[in-house]
DNA sequence: TGACAATCATTTCAAATGCAATGATTGTCA
DNA sequence: TGACAATCATTGCATTTGAAATGATTGTCA
């Protein structure tokens, strides 16, 4: 039996059974034990040579898209604390993978882009992350990501939902 | 526009694009997001009643389920750290919510159970959770639970999968 | 039997994290 | 204009976290 033994049985309806609650078949629980199982196996990938956190990932990655922004930015669009951009940014920056210039028209913003360096790396993550997803979806039945991604915008257009507050 | 700028055209193939990196489309973040995403919003509908952590919460809930366990058994069925379900084992038992006593026949092993106050929380805490989904699944298009479920397992297994490491 | 490996829970320690507070800058409006 | 609110990045601080080390117990095998 796997890891988590496993719940093949789906064909009643998700909430028919009543208490106690089936800790395999919550969604909250089981998203998370996901991605901590994504997040893992990924950064297996880049880890070692990279030498870089999950943080500091997405803030590459992020820079990959649209450069000349904030940190500001990057934490509303990435779901991380400002914190914990402030301090991705440091250590990249220390690394000179990526440049921080005060914004003239702003003085409170900064400017944040990658430096060649960064952008190396970056492209380099970027490849990687592409094949684990191809690997990963390749034993899965077609079509099952866009499935997935639709979902998770109905999710988190719920749970974003003031109305639900 | 939601705060994360939601993805709506999913009609090309997941994959087709290349590199860089279209991060609202990739699944380890996704994931990761939602996870949050999720776990905040939860918490806020018993965090305040019962003063307890996501570590706490998946303890308690899965003692629900099994009884006169062990912390082994919870941290390799639930995706903790050891270390991490241990301390939440000593919140709990600090709070009486959770019995420890040791193994008689293997005294290396610690058996666990819910007090009846750890009863009465634990039932509560599902039932909240219960209702939790319900409202979350109900504005999706129906069978979304199920599908998610379904591909999750798939993707576990992938991930489970010594073959691919 | 007895040495040694394996297993379990706990603890240690350094790093990461989130919340709240701070300082700096800009926007607002009387 | 000028006081005050709002916004941005950073830092302080307490807590959480994970990896590795520790101590205790059990299994193994010569």
């Amino acid at each position: 039996m796997g890891k988590n033994g496993s719940v093949s049985q789906s064909g009643e309806s998700l909430l028919s059974r009543d208490l106690p609650l089936y800790l395999d078949r919550f969604l909250a629980y089981r998203v998370a034990r996901l991605a901590t199982a994504l997040s893992r196996s990924l950064a297996a990938h880049y880890e070692k040579q990279f030498q870089i956190s999950v943080a500091e990932w997405r803030v590459l990655l992020h820079l990959t898209q649209q450069s000349e922004i904030s940190i500001r930015d990057i934490f509303i669009r990435v779901d991380m604390d400002r914190a914990r951009v402030t301090r991705a940014v440091q250590r990249l920056e220390a690394r000179s993978l990526v440049s921080k210039i005060v914004n003239a028209s702003d003085r409170r913003l900064i400017q944040l882009a990658l430096t060649t360096e960064g952008e190396k790396m970056a492209g380099e993550l970027s490849r990687i992350a592409h094949q684990f997803e191809v690997n990963l979806l390749q034993s899965t039945p077609p079509d099952t990501g866009n499935s997935l991604l639709a979902a998770f915008d109905d999710l988190e257009a719920v749970l974003n939902d003031p109305n639900l507050k």
